[in-house]
RNA sequence: GCCCGGGUGGUGGAAUGGCAGACACGCCGGUCUUAGAAGCCGGUGCCGAAAGGCGUGAAGGUUCGAGUCCUUUCCCGGGCACCA
């Protein structure tokens, strides 16, 4: 079974058991076993052509150590991998290439595969998936369709950041200061027909979902804060022109109402026009052109400086005081959120206060300080003045009573804010998921409607010159729904992906019953069911595919379904998720969203997919930096591999320090944990090859090293349940110093500290596991226990302190009592003359630790 | 600006309010060797010959006792950023 190398060679020895491994499928996760389960997910790879980073086998060396760790304790584990592999680099290779997307993808993930298998991570490959294999996105395209039919996918032409250089539109988080993400490309605002799914209507479950997740509370509070919960109230106020109606505004003060002294429009307000006097208009216009033409960053930067703005002409009314204000525009109101429209209170609000002494606007008093301050804005807490009926109240009693009698009067109500906005759902790309998506006319509609009954309760239409067209499902027997060849994988340049350039593919005949489809170009098939139809272009984010991947593996073959309702319900959702911080919003908002959305449809048994989150820390490079190719201190996997083997990767990146810290890699550090096996290497087989002449059957060890086993048993157990293996990894180093330190060692002892080695060097705890008699695999026998009993010690050291400082220590039974061990300390020779001529006022004793003495 | 993390030897880092610096790197000395490498033994926070003193970013506080708890403050990292 082992090899027979004399040194530690793990250039053999990796790859022997690997093999072994693989041969005898050592990893394989039993759908419906009987055991309990255990699921722990990796954040799978995008499989990008650089192959992997250093910080991928960091958090999967991580994860498989709990794996292995849990399988030793008698659990079925399912700990799988797979491939995000739609996305934007494979795309542009093939625009550069002209070859298939889908070749270099394969190409990719071959690499990535040869890669983690050199790693020897436990992984169940049968379980594999690939987001962009027809049989896996055919699920990603039903799912879609669920949420199409529940009415949380709409179209809507909307202003979207628009990528000239990657020919593509961008989602608000895949902008970064101006720039794409992917690249730093500038981007611009465009008007484009978009899909976007209705994550807003889950935005209250959302956040409150978040209540009972084991996440990192940065990770949760950064989820709080992108959903931005805010409670006030929305007012109306009349105006003062009566034929143009009410203005509608949010604000979080009402109890501030009184001292409102302005209003301020968003530029694009649509009321805007209708409230402009002719005086004004010319300015308003300019202002409006200015804003329109600015993109979003130039808005944020130059107004962070200093606010503008411009006056309408017209006048609203406070609907609290009857008081005639003035109505303004001005770019620090959004559009986007709220009714794109606020009462300006200058001296409670800071953006208000800052526009009110620009413009020369009254910044009345109406809340006073709890601390009797004066100064303006004042923000803090308080009491009402200055309004008339509230005065005296603390303004939170203020605002609850204010709203209660503007909704009294009908001109108010409470109101909740999120700063979340639905998401920006496709993309003009050719590589990723097409939508199931055909659009048809209103008659042709409503044939389908007659017999479909997985349409949503409202159409989903735009209008395009003049025509309103609708969005028709294509029937689930129709997918997957393939992406077909193109000449060229080029984006139109006119915001259309590359599918719009494929006649054949887009415009077609369609059978509403079965989704069946024939070229436009061709006679139309008899049937009434045939309907004139063009398929949508866009095509769905590279988050689609990672929304619901850690389902697939459930179930990974399943033809029928997502995954087998038996299989969800066995495994349910993962016990452990670890991945980068970098996706502490996007993937795993999206993600908890289509979970929500399936468990409202009863497919999922849970609300969250992920009860338990950790982030593994960036690693650094030498240098204290980032790595990247530019700075040159890029660590290679592979190359590590090739030279100290994977077991002294895997241990070292686990020794750097904590697991979620970002921590510079050291050279140096690796060829210590290398020494570490080695040692462990000699102390179990003599330079022959053969079990060390040290390792007896008959020496029984001495209790102290017994005593040490059993603390390195527990110690290493509990620090894997927490992901603490720094120190798991330091407590079996000292227990192998000791036993170099040993005449003689028992063979149970060897093998019992094997098995706990082998979740982080696996390979080498097989070679020797097998070289010292070890019956089959080490990593199937179950995890050793621990005796309690062992652990104590009869004799104990105890600190002598006087006045709070070390005077000495004294090796003592452990159950001494205070007066005994008070009796040792004023004769030990270092303790004694610290308490000569004082009086002991009082002593502390803590049995087994410390003894301190008080004196005058 | 706001919200989180974090500051401990030359370095990475340990430390349920109870011996600060485990473990490892590096360095110094020794051993083995013709020599080196590897291994092994010993040392290694700072000041001091020693006794002892000082030490966890800084300053206060609570406590018999603080790296750990509280207040203020500085620095570094991350996130958000006109969301009314």
């Amino acid at each position: 079974m082992a090899t027979h190398c004399k040194e530690y060679d793990f250039r053999q020895i990796e790859p022997h058991w690997q093999t072994f491994w693989q041969e005898n499928r050592a990893f394989r996760a039993e759908n419906g076993s009987a055991k309990p389960k255990f699921y722990v997910l990796d954040m799978f790879p995008y499989p990008s052509g650089a192959g992997l980073h250093i910080g991928h086998p960091e958090g999967y060396t991580a994860t498989d150590i709990l794996a292995r760790y849990k399988r030793a304790c008698g659990f079925n584990v399912l700990h799988p991998i797979g491939w995000d592999a739609f996305g934007l680099p494979a795309e542009q290779h093939a625009v550069k290439t002209g070859t298939h997307p889908a070749a270099n993808t394969q190409n990719n993930i071959t690499n990535f595969r040869r890669q983690i298998k050199a790693l020897g991570f436990s992984y169940d490959w049968d379980r594999e998936v690939d987001t962009t294999d027809p049989r896996y996105f055919r699920w990603t395209q039903w799912i879609f369709l669920q949420l199409f039919k529940k009415g949380l996918a709409y179209v809507d032409e909307r202003p979207v950041w628009w990528c000239p250089e990657l020919r593509t539109v961008l989602a608000n988080e895949e902008v970064i200061d101006g720039k794409s993400e992917v690249g730093g490309f500038p981007v611009e605002r465009r008007n484009l027909r978009q899909w976007v799914l209705r994550i807003t209507a889950y935005a209250e479950q959302l956040l409150d979902g978040l209540k009972d997740l084991d996440w990192p509370e940065s990770t949760k509070r950064m989820q709080e804060a992108w959903i931005g919960r805010s409670e006030g109230a929305e007012v109306r106020f009349r105006l003062a022109d009566e034929k143009l109606g009410d203005l509608a505004i949010f604000t979080t003060r009402p109890d501030t109402l009184f001292g409102c002294t302005y209003m301020v429009l968003a530029p694009e307000h649509p009321l805007v026009p209708a409230l402009t006097s002719a005086a004004q208009k010319e300015a308003v216009e300019a202002y409006r052109r200015r804003t329109a033409a600015k993109s979003d960053v130039e808005r944020m930067s130059e107004s962070a400086k200093e606010k503008s703005g411009v006056f309408t002409g017209s006048y609203a009314i406070n609907p609290v005081n009857g008081a005639k204000v003035p109505v303004w525009i001005a770019d620090y109101v959004l559009m986007g959120y709220g009714t794109g429209a606020i009462m300006a209170v200058p001296a409670h609000d800071e953006r208000d206060y800052e526009f009110a002494k620009q413009y020369d606007l009254p910044i009345p008093r109406v809340i006073a300080a709890a601390d009797g301050s004066d100064t303006l804005p004042y923000v803090g807490d308080g009491t009402v003045i200055n309004s008339p009926g509230y005065d005296g109240l603390p303004w939170p009693e203020a605002k609850k009573k204010i709203t209660a009698d503007l909704a009294a009067k009908g001109i108010g109500k409470g109101t909740i804010n999120y700063k979340l906005r639905d998401w920006l759902f496709s993309r003009q790309r050719y590589w990723g998921e097409p939508f199931p998506i055909v659009w048809v006319s209103e008659a042709d509609y409503r044939r389908a409607a007659a017999v479909r009954r997985d349409l949503p309760a409202q159409p989903v239409t735009f209008v395009e010159n003049g025509v309103t067209q609708y969005a028709l499902p294509l029937p689930d027997q129709a997918l997957p729904l393939t992406l077909p060849e193109v000449q060229s994988y080029l984006p139109s340049g006119t915001g259309e992906s590359p599918l719009a350039n494929v006649p054949d593919w887009l415009e077609v005949w369609l059978d509403f019953n079965t989704g069946a489809s024939v070229p436009a170009a061709q006679p139309r098939p008899a049937g009434d069911a045939w309907v004139r139809a063009r398929r949508e272009t866009n095509t769905m984010p590279q988050w689609a595919g990672s929304c619901w991947y850690y389902l697939r593996y459930l179930d990974p073959q399943n033809a029928s379904a997502l995954a087998d309702p038996a299989a969800l319900h066995y495994w349910g959702v993962p016990d452990l998720y670890v991945g980068g911080a970098e996706h502490a919003v996007l993937h795993l908002l999206y993600a908890r969203f289509w979970h929500k959305v399936l468990f409202d449809l009863g497919i999922v048994p849970q609300a969250e997919p992920f009860r338990r989150l950790f982030h593994q820390g960036i690693i650094l490079g030498e240098d204290g930096v980032k790595m990247s190719k530019s700075r040159g201190n890029v660590v290679n996997p592979d190359d590590i591999i090739q030279s100290y083997g994977t077991d002294s990767l895997r241990l070292y990146l686990m020794f750097l320090g904590p697991l979620e810290a970002m921590k510079p890699w050291n050279p140096k550090g690796i060829e210590g944990v290398h020494r570490f096996l080695h040692k462990v290497w000699r102390e179990c087989l003599g330079e022959d090859g053969q079990p060390n002449p040290k390792v007896s059957d008959t020496v029984a060890d001495a209790p102290e090293l017994l005593k040490l086993l059993h603390e390195t048993i527990k110690k290493a157990g509990e620090d894997i349940e927490a992901l603490r293996y720094n120190t798991s990894i330091s407590q079996m180093m000292i227990f192998i110093n000791a036993v170099q330190k040993a005449p003689q060692v028992s063979r149970g002892t060897l093998l019992t500290f094997l098995q706990v080695l082998a979740p982080f060097a696996p390979h080498l705890a097989e070679e020797l596991w097998a070289r010292l008699g070890g019956a089959g695999s080490v990593g199937h026998h179950p995890w050793p226990q621990y005796d309690p009993a062992r652990l104590q010690n009869a004799m104990v050291k105890i600190v002598f302190q006087v006045n709070g400082k070390h005077r000495g220590d004294q090796l003592v039974p452990a159950d001494i009592t205070q007066e005994a061990a008070f009796e040792i300390a004023r004769t030990h020779e270092r303790v004694a003359p610290h308490l000569l001529g004082k009086s002991v006022q009082r002593m502390i004793f803590v049995p087994k630790k410390i003894l301190n003495i008080v004196v005058s």
